[in-house]
Parts: structure tokens; C-alpha cells; sequence
DNA sequence: TTTAGCACTCGAATGCAGTGAGTGCTAACA
DNA sequence: TGTTAGCACTCACTGCATTCGAGTGCTAAA
């Protein structure tokens, strides 16, 4: 078990550190206003920190480090929880202040704003479309052959793709289509409409649309709504002026992970309450191995959305961090909740 | 005027130059098939054309590099059309092979074919709408208070946005208003939505919806449609691989500036035909004094829609890069005009 | 148990010769 | 007259020795 002076060593050098950057020495540590033992006998603590895994020395000669280890302690049993500053408090709320005018950009706006908050990479995941159900389906013919079939769901999410349109199928057809489709599908699960198409609709479709095969072969590679939600960045270059990213081939492989669509996904899909801490190597991914990533999801109407997230290094400002994506995570569940709430 | 053993010479510097990223000397010139001249004839030569402002000294005892003026003058006069091979093409058709679904996606698909071919980064100007006309305007109530309004184009692009709609508007009133717009409003050019509204389309609307002034109200904000074009970016980590960008504060510039928005948009919306080459700062933008820009527009039916363009080192594979952008914005014309052509 | 003192370690910074690729100039050559 | 060989000169880069200093671990005294 760790003593009091131990904890409140450990303590100083996680902070010390996170400010500096530089490996933090007894001397230094001793100067401190909360700290009223010599450097020796810090430095005697240090070793025993040393010895069970919290600290790290980077050379025989040099001040000690947190290892992950220590930052974890940090994490689970040294951190206050921040208290935002009125400015940013403000800088939250400024995302709400814009007249909102689809979901996109108010997620795209949050992720600029966490990412110059912090100086650090934010990410977003945005609204998964699995769960929610269609609100409305329609189609656009646009020319001869070709027309644009646009989805929109419970949560205001519009989704639009072209589709070709058989020379043999009439307007008058379209239209009782998109009226078939109207009244049998909403409110359906997105995850199956392709189902619910094939069966039930199907069988009425067949019943009032003369070209009903060709109307169903162009409906059907439309409803596959698969598509894999996006991940919207803000403050890639941040890292750039981070000290362990001094070395350009660490930020390649840092930002071209980041490009690893189904890998980031992986990493942000799964829901979890509160706020998420992975520090280091626990994110499981060797571009992440200096890196420390912090998650909270956002939901709309108590049902899971998506994800945001800070990505830095494990020398990271976790307290002031967490403060932030916690508020920004509630905030945006509350807004975008009374947007789409369903009525 | 030069002499023609002066334009082999600087042929050959550039050609070494850009393929090895270090100043080139008059022996490893000398040793080239193509050049049967002795070194001090080549740097009787090389000296000439340093004092004409074509090459450069880094320091005094370096081979040569070439200028501004001398890429200028290479990219104008000696450089040979560039015939892709086999894999290029099969590369480029990729992007026509998929399934196409989004304006958006084909768009952000040829990004990044475009830059995975030339290992630079590579921009894309999204579709201009500010010509484009409205095919359809749909209003999909949401909640209570709320609604999406949904815009299509006569090129295909879907705009939406949620809109807030007063309590005392009926349901019938919302779908005689879309009845009414779509009559109107079929064919009008979107910079003229809002002016088509408040007369003409204000008059009827007055005559038939009860609660007119809170509808068109309602309207106001979102036919403001002077949302600027996305820009599209793929491989800006492509970057740090040269070696011009060993040094981060520059890249940290550069991608900042990637990152203005409307900088990055008034550079690209020029319209231009043919390819356009702006080398070092011929771009007048500080960030990009090392840089070139390759771009050509893309257009739909003939009428200018965007721009594709590849940034990279001033010590760029201009050949390649040429033929590249070139067949790329050619069959991007070509595929959107299929789609989309007015029929 | 804490602290002062001291020898020791090791990375970072500094200074200095040696190396080599490249140049400019001059004089000889075709 | 244009081309080339020869040579002194420049200058970044490398390797090596030296110094410097922040920080440690250990021992002995308080």
C-alpha cells in the first residue's frame, strides 16, 4: 500500500510532468508549496515508486516519468473533478447558439470545439443509424434513367443516394410506389426495411404496380443501409506541437491510423456510460501506444448515439479533459434530444 | 536565349532534382546517357543558367536546384505529355466501377484515388451550387415543433436542414405550402429562391395558407442556400514522406492553412480551363512557398461545376501529376454529366 | 525517520579536425 | 572559339574528445 507522502509524490510528478513535459527531479519536486520534505527524501520514494511500476526513468540520470501504470493510478484515485472555467462554459454553449440547421453540423461543430478547447485531437462518432426507424422515404426522378431516392429517419437523419430508374417503370408507378413505401415502412427499423421490402411490402407492391420486378430490383441495393456511421476529426495538426510528437514518423503512424475508418470505428462504437479512460497501451494499438484517449457517448431520447472522444498524448490534461468531454457529451445528449425527441 | 545544350542541362537537373530531393552536381549530370558533355562544360553552363535565374545554390559548395522560375520554365516548355500505363487507367476506373450512390461519395472517392496515385494530397472542390436549379422541395415533419426540409437539385445534391415549425401551422397547410413551392419553384436557379419567394411564390401562398406570415417566416433562413462547397482532402499525411517537410513547424503551417476554409476555397473555385500549375508562391500564400498547386475543373454538361487539384513540394512529379488531374477532372466531367444530365 | 553530503552516471552541448562532394577559375587543347 | 583537365577553395557533415550539469543512490549524521 502506498503512504500519504507517496500518493501526494506521485501526485506532483503525474502534474509536473503533464505541464513540462521533461522528466521531473527531486530538487524540483521539493521547491513545491505543498511539499515539505528534503530531495533525498524524495528521492527515496521515488525509488519505491519506482520499484511497484508507477514511475519510470527514461536514463539512469534524468528525473522519473510516469509509467502507465502511474497515470492510471492518477486517473482512477488522484483526480479532482475540474470545474469549467465561464469562458469555457462558453465555448460549449457557443455550439448552441448557432441556429442549428442539421445534425451533421452540430456534430462537426462540436468537434472543432473540443479539439481547440483542449489542443488535443477530438473525435466524433457520429449518430448510429442501426436502431432508429424511418420517418420518410421519397423519390426524386431527376432524369430520364436516374432519380434520387432520399431516406429520412426518427432522428432527422437524411440519407440520399442515386438510383437508376428502368425505362420500363412509369411516373404514375413512382409515385403509388413511394406511397406504398410511405405507409407500410414508417416507422420501421432501418436495420429492416430490406426484410420488411421482400416480404410484406413486396407482396402489396406486386398487387398495384404493374412492373413490379424491376421496381423492387432498384429499390434493393438502396436498402442496404449499412453504411458505417462516420467519424468526423477536429485538431489533427494539435498533436503537431506536442513534445512526443517531435518525431514525424510517430505522426505519421498516429495520423494514418486515424484514417483506418473500420479500426476507429471499432474503437469508438462501443456504448458505455460515463466517461471512458484508456491510457497508453491499453487502447490495444501500437500508433496509440503514447496516446491516451477519453470517450463519453451521447444518446438522444436515453437511446445510445454515438461517441466523443479526445485523443492525446498519455501525457495529457486529464483532469481538465474529462471536465470537458463530460459536459459536452450531456449537452449535446440534451439538445439534440429536444431537436428529435420523438413527438 | 538558351542554348539547346542549356535546356538539356536544365531538363536533366530538374528531372534528377525532383526524383532525388538533393542539389545536383555537374559530375552526376555528366554521367547521364543523354549528356555527352564533360562536368566543367556543365557547370560553365550551370553557371550561366544560375545567373539567368533558372538554378539555385542551397550553399556554395552544393550542386544545384532549380528555382521558381526554373520549374516555371520546365513545366511550360520541356515538359513531355504523360501517358499513363495500364495501372493508372485501371486506378482511375475504380472509381466508376462502384456502385454510384452520392455525389459526395464519388467525389470523395476520386480525393482519394487521386491522392493514393501521386503520393501527394489531393483537393477537391465539392459541386457549385450557385447555378444549379431546384428539381424538388420536400418538408418531412419530424416532432411537434419540428421538421427537415429537404432541397434537390437539378444536379442530384440534397441539401437539408431542420427547420422549426410553429405550433398553429397544420399538417394540411405544411403540405399545401410544398404543393405550392414545387409548382413555383421547380427550375429556379437556388441564388434565387429567396427572392422568388418573397414576391411570386409569397402572393399565392397568401391566397391559400392560412397562416401565411408564419410559414414563410418559417422558410426564411433556409433559402439562404449560400452554404459554401465542401473541399475534400485525401493523403494529407502523404506530406511527410517528402522530405521538404522534415521540419514540423512547416507542416504544421501547411495543414493549418488546409484547414481555412476560405482561403482554401477562394484558391480553388477559380473556374479554368484546362490544367492550371501554380508553383511556390505564384500561390501568394506563405504556407504554400514550397509547394505546387496542379488543378483542373470538372463540370456537368458543360457547365462548370468544381475543381480536382493535387498540392504538393514545388519538387513534384509534375509530368504524372498533369496526366493524372487531367484524365481524372475529363472522366469526372464525363461520369457526372450521365448522371446528371438534365434529360 | 529524515536529511545533508558526496561520488557517480549519462545525456546534451561544445569544440575541433578530417572528409568529400561540389564549385569557380585558369590554362591547355581541338 | 568552344571544350576540357587541373587545382585551389568552400562548406556541410561526421566522428571524437571534452565539458557541463541535472539528477541519482548511498552513507552517515541529526
Amino acid at each position: 500500500m502506498l503512504t500519504d507522502r507517496q500518493l501526494l509524490i506521485l501526485h506532483a510528478i503525474v502534474d509536473d510532468y503533464i505541464r513540462s513535459a521533461e522528466p521531473v527531479g527531486s530538487r524540483s519536486i521539493s521547491k513545491r508549496d505543498d511539499i515539505t520534505f528534503s530531495p533525498a527524501t524524495i528521492r527515496n520514494d521515488m525509488a519505491d515508486l519506482e520499484e511497484l511500476g508507477f514511475l519510470e526513468k527514461p536514463h539512469s540520470s534524468a528525473g522519473r516519468i510516469p509509467s502507465q501504470k502511474g497515470y492510471r493510478y492518477y486517473v482512477d484515485n488522484l483526480l479532482m473533478p475540474h470545474h469549467l472555467t465561464a469562458d469555457e462554459e462558453l465555448d460549449i454553449r457557443s455550439i448552441f447558439n448557432e441556429r442549428i440547421q442539421e445534425v451533421e453540423a452540430v456534430i462537426q461543430h462540436s468537434a472543432r470545439v473540443l479539439s481547440n478547447m483542449t489542443s488535443y485531437i477530438s473525435l466524433v462518432l457520429g449518430p448510429e443509424m442501426f436502431e432508429t426507424t424511418l420517418r420518410n422515404i421519397q423519390i426524386i426522378p431527376l432524369s430520364k434513367g436516374s432519380a434520387i431516392l432520399i431516406l429520412v429517419t426518427d432522428t432527422g437523419h437524411v440519407e440520399n443516394q442515386t438510383i437508376a430508374v428502368p425505362e420500363s417503370i412509369e411516373a404514375s408507378d413512382l409515385e403509388r410506389t413511394v406511397n406504398i413505401l410511405n405507409e407500410r415502412l414508417m416507422g420501421v427499423p432501418l436495420y429492416k426495411l430490406r426484410d420488411k421490402v421482400h416480404t410484406e411490402v413486396g407482396n402489396v407492391l406486386r398487387n398495384h404496380i404493374k412492373d413490379y420486378e424491376h421496381v423492387l430490383k432498384m429499390l434493393a441495393p438502396s436498402l442496404d443501409v449499412e453504411k458505417p456511421e462516420k467519424v468526423f476529426y477536429s485538431g489533427k495538426t494539435n498533436i503537431l506541437s506536442q513534445p512526443e510528437f517531435r518525431d514525424i514518423d510517430k505522426v505519421r503512424m498516429l495520423l494514418n491510423m486515424l484514417e483506418e475508418d473500420k479500426t476507429m470505428h471499432q474503437i469508438l462504437r462501443s456504448p458505455h456510460s460515463g466517461i471512458q479512460v484508456k491510457i497508453g497501451q491499453e487502447n490495444k494499438l501500437e500508433a496509440f501506444d503514447n496516446c491516451s484517449l477519453i470517450t463519453a457517448s451521447y444518446s438522444i431520447g436515453g437511446k445510445h448515439m454515438g461517441t466523443i472522444g479526445i485523443l492525446g498524448p498519455t501525457r495529457m490534461e486529464y483532469r481538465r479533459v474529462i471536465g470537458v468531454v463530460d459536459i459536452l457529451s450531456k449537452d449535446l445528449t440534451k439538445l439534440l434530444t429536444n431537436l428529435y425527441q420523438r413527438g
